[in-house]
DNA sequence: TATATAATTAGATATATATCTAAATATCTA
DNA sequence: TAGATATTTAGATATATATCTAATTATATA
């Protein structure tokens, strides 16, 4: 996964509101969608780029589709800063 | 400044590049287009982009603009993904 | 099995972004 | 001060992205 996909997944402010709802538990795109100001086909494009980025996993139940977040690529990401940040200390 | 714009200004490989190269010291527009394949224009483009989310601060010396890498918003990036990721312990 | 509900996919459109060439601006130097 | 060098700005263009409506797919249920 390139940093540049995720960076670009979360840039868009839609999709970090959808990532912050995640974090307190899953939801699904209806539930997600009563806090987004958008309609349910610009939600499902969100959330299809945020699941190609790895941030999120959804699985069906019954008629819904049912989101989570993934910690693992923003644990990554924060890896990544740090290791970049850290030069500055050994200078 | 909005996290948005920060993702938004990493997420391109040009000026992730720019950010690697501006870490080893301080760098000339000429010197970092050098690492680049793009036109002069197309660069100081990105390292507008980058000076704009404050990424990246330059001053004059005679002829030439000298760039150079502000750790602070980086930091402070880090420091939002480890906060967004502290929920995932108490849970 | 027909209808309702949940979500995605298709297709269109408007805006944003990355890129280029050409022109302009700033500084240095012969 | 004329010409060279360094960089930015202006303007054009092609690609990417966010958004919508309409259509499709999947599941549940009366």
């Amino acid at each position: 996964m390139s940093l540049s996909k995720t960076f670009s997944a979360l840039s868009e402010p839609n999709r970090q509101k959808i990532l912050d709802l995640l974090k307190k538990g899953e939801l699904s795109v209806n539930e997600i969608g009563k806090y987004l100001d958008v309609t349910t086909p610009t939600l499902s494009h969100h959330l299809d780029i945020l699941k190609r980025a790895d941030l999120i996993s959804s699985r069906r139940q019954g008629q819904q589709i049912i989101y989570s977040l993934n910690f693992s690529i923003l644990e990554e990401v924060a890896e990544k800063i740090a290791k970049f940040l850290a030069v500055k200390k050994i200078k």
